[in-house]
RNA sequence: GCCCCGUUAGUUCAGAGGCCAAGAAUACAGCCCUUUCGAGGCUGUGACCCGGGUUCGAAUCCCGGACGGGGCGCCA
């Protein structure tokens, strides 16, 4: 049994305290309500409450500061969170979570906040942590990206990351594209892209869609030895009960899968030809890592859509991991484009990666700056959705005072 | 054209119907401390995008609009 006359007192005190001596009758009404008082009980006891704020009124501040005292165990707290909010379904062993760059460069400053908050998630509630680097683009990785993200990662998780590099698992990969074809999951399209997008904004099947499972299998072999560049790709059949090429939104229908790409890899230089897409890498990836928890920007929202579609067509649609969506950071005065960042390292216009000018960690490192920084930086904006709008100025402030 | 997401002080975040006449951090102004620098302490300025609705009560829920961001690649 709530004592709702004690509690109209320190919620009184508490107001008049605020308010240079005075309480208002209102706001205690309004702060009983969530200490258990009832709508019905206002009439029984609105007079009395009245007859509080008075007697509060009438004492001096130095009275009601000492009176309030007394009664501070009365008011409820005001919740406020402190450090990360928590994950939803966090198993018992700990979470199991990535960082996925691209092997196109270092990390910078536009990688740290997803790539912390992964971190120190793992770091809260234990698990395992990925550092996967993206590099199924021959055209777009570069040899001495490896090197550099792995003394990045070293640097920015304190060498807790495990890292996994994608053009060491081709096979798997093509495994996956086995099974997802003998599902009748996938397919093979000759189709051209213009042919396709007419395909895509039109709601239509292509030429290709509804060939056999046997004759795909030969075509996927084909991709291999026979069909050369550009012509052809393993397409994602979006499955029926996500509306097909109908799905409403137009991303989602028959993504592909797979193409082929004859250029030179710096890894594994003309051995593969054939090379898996983003969504069905990282999809099948997160599935052989078992991934519970994923933490990623908002621009991959629709590509999550279609890793889950693609985890659905496995019959895995419940192992798919929990995902949070990251608002972006736009700067109104950097540029972040390692290809940029390249081009001038080329031209003689930054001296390397860790040139002062450039936004890389390795520069900043070298500034002077602690990777708890940026631990700090990324628990502060937690898992924010909203996009960032901000000056470079801005957040160098920022992440200054996390630096001392 | 179609599909998503977001909107709280200059900036970044807290807030999940009453403890919010909105709380931090940072920035800014002033004061104090310090031989100086670095740092620290105190005070002050300053915000719920707009319009409807639901409710005794809305920053919070619903609908509409505006604005910002992303996606519809054989990029990631």
């Amino acid at each position: 049994m709530i004592d709702i006359e004690k509690k109209a007192k320190a919620y009184a005190l508490k107001n008049a305290i605020s308010y240079n001596g005075k309480a208002v009758v209102g706001k205690v009404i309004s702060a009983l309500f969530n200490e258990g008082l009832k709508k019905e009980d206002i009439g029984k006891y609105s007079k009395k409450i009245a007859e509080i704020v008075n007697e509060v009124n009438s004492l001096s501040l130095e009275e009601q500061k000492k009176l309030f005292e007394e009664l501070k165990s009365e008011v409820s707290k005001r919740k406020v969170r402190e450090g990360l909010p928590e994950l939803p379904n966090v198993p018992k062993t700990g979470i199991i979570t990535r960082f996925a760059p691209s092997a196109s460069g270092p990390l910078h400053i536009g990688h740290t906040i997803p790539a912390c908050l992964a971190f120190l998630y793992v770091k809260k509630y234990g698990g395992k942590f990925y550092v996967r680097i993206e590099d199924t683009n021959p055209e777009n990785s570069y040899p001495d990206s490896y090197q550099l993200i792995k003394e990045d990662s070293e640097w920015l998780f304190e060498k807790t990351a495990e890292i996994v590099i994608q053009s060491d698992r081709m096979e798997i990969y093509y495994d996956y594209a086995e099974k997802l074809i003998e599902k009748n999951a996938a397919y093979v399209c000759s189709c051209t892209p213009d042919e396709f997008r007419e395909c895509v904004s039109k709601k239509t099947e292509c030429k290709c869609r509804n060939i056999s499972v046997e004759e795909n299998l030969e075509r996927w072999k084909k991709m291999f030895n026979a069909f050369r560049e550009g012509e052809a790709v393993l397409r994602f059949k979006t499955p029926e009960r996500f509306g097909g090429m109908g799905h409403k939104n137009p991303a989602m229908r028959d993504f592909p899968l797979a193409r082929i790409n004859e250029k030179e890899h710096p890894r594994t230089g003309n051995k593969y030809r054939v090379w898996p897409l983003m969504n069905f890498a990282v999809a099948v990836d997160d599935i052989e890592m078992k991934m519970t928890h994923v933490i990623r920007g908002k621009d991959h929202r629709d590509n999550a859509e279609r890793q889950k579609m693609i985890y659905a067509a496995l019959g895995l649609e419940e192992k798919f991991p929990w995902t949070s969506f990251l608002g972006r950071i736009h700067f109104k005065d950097l540029e972040l484009s390692t290809t940029k960042f390249r081009e001038g390292i080329n031209s003689g216009i930054y001296s390397g990666w860790d040139d002062p000018k450039l936004p890389t960690l390795a520069s900043l490192r070298k500034r002077g700056y602690k990777p708890s920084a940026f631990w700090k930086l990324a628990e502060r904006i937690g898992l924010s959705e909203a996009d960032k709008l901000i000056e470079k100025k801005e957040y160098f402030l920022l992440l200054d005072s996390f630096n001392k």
